[in-house]
DNA sequence: AGCACGCCGACT
DNA sequence: GTCGGCGTGCTC
C-alpha cells in the first residue's frame, strides 16, 4: 500500500498536489471515524464518513454548533454512540497527506503521560491556518516564504501617505523604499505591527506579497560564530536589499571566525562527534535492514522502531566556550548527508539566541531550514509547519512548541541547554520539551543529544547511572580564552569595615567597574529583579504598596512613574503621600535594575548604561536593538535580568557583577540552588568569552553568605560536585530525581473551597479502590502566592519513587475527581518544576 | 473550553 | 417592555 509519508518528498510532490495522497476507496472500507478534537473533554469522538480516509488526516466535522477540525485518528466499522446523535465529517483534507503513526505515538504518549484527552495534547500544535478549513486551498500552493515587495511606482505614493509621526509605520516604509524587498522577519525588526500594515499597504497596491520557495531564500549570515562569538547575524537575502544590510552592519561588531568545518576539533569534540556518527550509522542501517526499497523507509520503519535496539541519548556536558555549537553541528552535517533526513534542534528562547539561527544557515546554506516558535506570524507558522511536515525543510529550529511539529525522516534531535526551566511549558498542557524530545527519538530508535554546561540533576543522574550516555567536553574550544575567575564579595564584611555600601553596591564591586571603565572594556551587573524596588513603603505607619487582587506587592517602576503589580499586571499612579496615613515620606525598599541604573548613572556619571530586563525590551525588536548596542562597544555598563545571561555573547565584556543571589539560597524550592548554579554558571561564562590581555575575565558576586558551599564549587567551575552533593541531599530527603511527583492544584474565589476540594481528593486518593503503599500525598497547602488576580490557589504534592505505579494512580484518580462537582478550577501537573 | 439555553435586574 | 448577568448542560 502506499503511503502518503511518501509524497513528503518534494521531488515526488507536484505543485497542484491533485491527486488524493491516500487510500481509494475500498470495498469494505470503514464508515466511522474516530476523530480527536480540541477539547478538554477526554474521548475521541465518532463521525459518519461517506469517503476514503486514513488516520492523521486532518477533516472539518460538526461539533455542537460549530464546525471544527480534528485528526483521525482511527478507523471502525461500528461505534458505541447512539446512531441517531452521529454526525457526517463535512470535509476531508485529502490533499494533506496525515500526520504520521509516530506523531500520532507521540501525542498519544503525552496525552497519557500528562493525563489530558488526546485531542487537547494533538491540535494546539497544528498551526491555526490549518485549522481553518476556508485556508485549505491556498495553503498548500504558498510553499516557501512570503517577501514584501514594493509595487512598481509605488515609491512617492507609500511614502507620502505615511505621516512621519507614526514613527514604526515611518521606518518600515523607509526600509522598504530602500531595500525593494523585505521578508517578514525583517519587517517585523522594523515595525511591529508590520503584518497588518503590509496588509493594508497591500490592499492600496502599494507591496506586492512574493513567495519565494524556502532554498531560494537562504540567508547569508555574514558572520556569526554561536558559542564562542558574540555577532549579531546579517540577512543578505536579496541584492536589493544592501542598504539595509550595511544599515545593520555598521551597529555591529567586528567579525569573528565562524566555526568552520575544517577547524580543528577538541579531544572532547573529536570524541562527541564520534559517538554521534556511529549512533547515526548504528540508527541508518537499522532502518535500511528493517525496511523494504528505499523511498520506503519511514513506512516501515516507523511501524517497527520496537525491534530496534534502543539508542541511549547523549549527554553532551561541555562547559561554557567547550564549542558545544560545533559539535551539534558535525552531528547535523553528519545526519544530513543521509537523503531526506531532518535534524530538529530545540533552543530555550530563540529571541535570546538569534546567533544560533546565523550559524546554522551559515553552515548549511544549501539546505532549507525553518524556525518554528511563538513569535513567528500565523502564516509564518502555518508555512514552516508544512515545510516540516512535508519534508521540504531539513532542518527545523525551534523552542519547545517545535516538538510537537511532524517530522516525517526525523533522524536526530538536539536540545540545546537541555536544563533550561524554558522548555516546561507552565501553562495548559504542563509539558517538558525535553521529556517528549527523549521520548520521541527513543520512539524512532534515532540519536538525541542533549547540551549543557551545567545539566539538570534529572539528566545528570540517568548519565552517572549510565541510562545517557555522557560525552564530557572539557576544554575550552578556543585556545585564548580562559575560564573567568570567580571571587566573592562579602557583603557583611563590607559593612563592619565600615565601607559603605552605595545603593547595595559594594565598594569593591564599584572598584572593579571603574577599572574597567578606564581600561575601556565592558562591565555586565546581573540582578534577578526588574523594575525600581520590589516595595513602596511608608516610615510613619508601616503601610506597604500591596497589590489588592495579590498576594504580593505592587512594584515601583520610577521611569514609568508607575506602580506595578508583576503577577496579574496591575497598575497604579505612584501615590504622592501614604494613603493611610497621609505621610509625604514614602520609601522604597529593596532593588531592582532600574534602581542599580540610577545608582551607577550617579557614580559613573560619565559611562554608558544600558538596561535589558522585560521593562526596556518590552517592544518588539528593542532587545536587539539593545544587545546591538552592547556588541558595537557603545554601552560601558550593562544591568541586566536573565535575559542577559543566556545566549548573547560579548566579547568585550570582562567583568561580571552579581548585586544579589542570595534570596535563591534559602528558598522554600528544592530546585531553588540547582537553577541558581545554572544562571551563575551561564551569566559567569558571559565574562569568559574573551579574556583580557592581562588575565581573564572576572566574576564578582556579592553575598552575606560567603562560605555557602553552593559558591565553592563555582568557585572551582565544579558542576560536577555540586551535582553530586545536590544529589546527595535529594536523596536523604527522598526528592526528584529519587521520586516522581505530581501536582493537584486549585483555585478558587475562596481559599477554603481550594482547600475543601483538595481534602476530597486526598481522600478519595486514600479510599480502598485506589489505595497503593507505593503513593504517598501530602497535606493540601495554600500557595506560596496564595491569591493571583483575586482567586485564590492550594495545591496538593502526590508521589512515588515508582513512576508507573504513579501513572497508574493519576489516571484513576484523575477519572473520580472529575466527577467531583466543586466550585473550583482545577488541574494536575506531570514532574512539576516548582512546588 | 465554547456555546447554548434559561430565568431575574436596569435601561432605550 | 428588552438587553444582559453568569448558572448548568451538552458536544459524536
Amino acid at each position: 500500500m502506499t503511503r502518503a509519508d511518501d509524497r513528503s518528498d518534494p521531488s515526488l510532490a507536484s505543485d497542484d498536489d491533485a491527486l488524493p495522497p491516500v487510500a481509494q476507496p475500498r470495498i469494505g472500507a470503514p464508515a466511522i471515524a474516530r476523530v480527536a478534537l480540541d477539547t478538554p473533554l477526554l474521548t475521541l469522538f465518532d463521525y459518519r464518513l461517506d469517503q476514503a480516509a486514513s488516520p492523521g488526516q486532518l477533516v472539518q466535522v460538526p461539533f455542537g454548533r460549530r464546525q471544527v477540525v480534528g485528526v483521525v485518528w482511527e478507523l471502525t466499522q461500528r461505534s458505541e454512540v447512539d446512531p441517531g446523535k452521529l454526525r457526517d465529517v463535512t470535509a476531508v483534507w485529502h490533499e494533506l497527506p496525515p500526520l504520521g503513526d509516530d506523531w500520532r505515538d507521540l501525542m498519544q504518549f503525552a496525552s497519557r503521560y500528562y493525563q489530558r484527552g488526546i485531542g487537547e495534547v494533538a491540535l494546539p500544535g497544528v498551526p491555526a491556518h490549518l485549522r481553518t478549513p476556508m485556508r485549505w486551498p491556498r495553503l498548500l500552493a504558498q510553499r516557501g516564504v512570503q517577501r514584501y515587495r514594493l509595487a512598481d511606482g509605488a515609491v512617492a505614493a507609500l511614502l507620502e501617505s505615511v505621516p512621519a509621526r507614526l514613527r514604526a509605520q515611518r521606518r518600515l516604509a523607509e526600509g522598504l523604499a530602500q531595500a525593494g524587498t523585505l521578508d517578514a522577519d525583517e519587517a517585523r525588526a522594523l515595525c511591529a505591527k508590520a503584518a497588518d500594515v503590509l496588509k493594508q499597504w497591500a490592499a492600496a497596491g502599494w507591496v506586492v506579497v512574493d513567495t519565494v520557495p524556502f532554498h531560494e531564500a537562504v540567508r547569508h549570515a555574514d558572520e556569526a560564530d554561536g558559542e564562542d562569538g558574540e555577532s549579531s547575524v546579517v540577512y543578505v537575502n536579496n541584492p536589493t536589499n544592501s542598504a539595509l544590510a550595511e544599515a545593520s552592519v555598521s551597529t555591529d561588531l567586528g567579525i569573528q571566525d565562524a566555526p568552520r568545518a575544517d577547524r580543528t576539533l577538541t579531544v572532547g569534540q573529536a570524541d562527541a562527534v564520534a559517538a554521534i556518527h556511529n549512533a547515526l550509522e548504528a540508527a541508518g542501517a537499522q532502518c535500511l535492514a528493517a525496511t523494504a526499497p528505499a523511498g520506503k523507509r519511514d513506512a516501515g520503519s516507523a511501524g517497527d522502531a520496537g525491534d530496534l535496539p534502543p539508542c541511549p541519548p547523549f549527554l553532551l556536558y561541555g562547559v561554557t566556550g567547550s564549542g558545544k555549537t560545533e559539535v551539534y553541528l558535525r552531528a547535523v552535517a553528519e545526519a544530513l548527508r543521509e537523503r531526506d533526513a531532518q535534524i530538529l534542534v530545540l533552543v530555550p528562547e530563540i529571541n535570546l539566541t538569534p546567533q544560533l539561527e546565523g550559524v546554522f544557515r551559515a553552515r548549511f546554506p544549501d539546505e532549507t531550514l525553518v524556525t518554528l516558535h511563538s513569535g513567528l506570524a500565523e502564516g509564518e507558522r502555518a508555512r514552516h509547519w508544512l515545510a516540516a511536515h512535508r519534508g521540504e525543510a531539513r532542518v527545523v529550529l525551534g523552542t519547545r512548541l517545535a516538538v510537537m511539529a511532524s517530522l516525517p525522516h526525523l533522524r536526530l534531535i538536539v536540545v540545546d541547554e537541555e536544563h533550561d526551566p524554558s522548555y516546561k511549558q507552565q501553562e495548559g498542557l504542563r509539558y517538558s520539551a525535553r521529556d517528549l524530545a527523549i521520548w520521541r527519538a527513543n520512539r524512532l530508535r534515532i540519536p538525541v543529544v542533549l547540551g549543557s554546561a551545567t545539566p539538570s540533576l534529572d539528566s545528570w543522574r540517568r548519565a552517572e547511572q549510565g541510562r545517557y550516555v555522557r560525552l564530557a567536553m572539557p576544554e575550552r574550544a578556543t585556545p585564548d580564552a580562559v575560564l573567568p575567575r570567580v571571587s566573592l564579595i562579602d557583603m557583611d564584611i563590607e559593612r563592619k569595615r565600615q565601607r559603605t555600601v552605595h545603593e547595595g553596591l559594594s565598594q569593591s564591586l564599584l572598584a572593579a567597574i571603574r577599572a574597567r571603565l578606564e581600561a575601556g572594556e565592558q562591565s555586565l551587573l546581573f540582578l534577578n529583579r526588574r523594575g525600581y524596588a520590589p516595595v513602596l513603603n511608608c516610615d510613619a505607619c508601616g503601610w506597604i504598596s500591596d497589590c489588592r487582587r495579590c498576594s504580593a506587592h505592587m512594584v515601583l517602576h520610577k521611569p514609568e512613574r508607575r506602580l506595578r503589580c508583576h503577577h496579574c499586571g496591575a497598575e497604579s499612579h505612584i501615590p504622592h503621600a501614604c494613603p493611610d496615613c497621609g505621610n509625604l515620606d514614602l520609601a522604597p525598599l529593596g532593588r531592582g535594575t532600574q534602581r542599580i541604573e540610577e545608582a551607577l548613572a550617579e557614580q559613573f556619571p560619565e559611562a554608558r548604561l544600558a538596561r535589558i530586563d522585560a521593562d526596556s525590551t518590552r517592544r518588539k525588536g528593542s532587545a536587539q536593538a539593545l544587545f546591538a548596542q552592547v556588541h558595537a562597544g557603545e554601552v560601558d555598563i550593562l544591568i541586566g535580568t536573565q535575559m542577559v545571561a543566556k545566549g548573547h555573547d560579548f566579547r568585550n565584556v570582562t567583568l561580571v557583577g552579581v548585586v544579589n543571589a542570595d534570596s535563591a539560597l534559602f528558598s522554600h524550592d528544592f530546585r531553588a540552588a540547582e537553577r541558581l548554579f545554572a544562571q551563575l554558571m551561564q551569566v559567569a561564562g558571559r565574562a569568559g568569552r574573551a579574556a583580557r590581555a592581562d588575565g581573564p575575565g572576572d566574576v564578582l558576586i556579592q553575598t552575606r553568605y560567603a562560605s555557602h558551599p553552593l559558591f565553592a564549587s563555582l568557585m572551582r567551575h565544579d558542576y560536577a560536585g555540586f551535582a553530586a552533593q545536590q544529589l546527595e541531599e535529594r536523596r536523604v530527603a527522598l526528592l526528584p530525581p529519587f521520586t516522581h511527583q505530581a501536582l493537584l492544584r486549585a483555585e478558587a474565589r475562596r481559599l477554603d473551597d481550594a482547600m475543601t476540594f483538595l481534602k476530597r481528593a486526598r481522600e478519595i486518593a486514600a479510599a480502598p479502590a485506589l489505595h497503593d503503599a507505593r503513593i504517598s500525598l501530602w497535606d493540601p497547602v495554600p500557595m506560596t502566592m496564595v491569591r493571583i488576580a483575586g482567586t485564590e490557589r492550594a495545591q496538593l504534592v502526590v508521589e512515588s519513587p515508582h513512576r508507573g505505579a504513579l501513572q497508574r494512580f493519576l489516571t484513576h484518580w484523575m477519572s473520580e475527581l472529575r466527577a467531583l462537582k466543586a466550585p473550583v478550577r482545577w488541574h494536575l501537573e506531570v514532574d512539576p518544576l516548582e512546588i
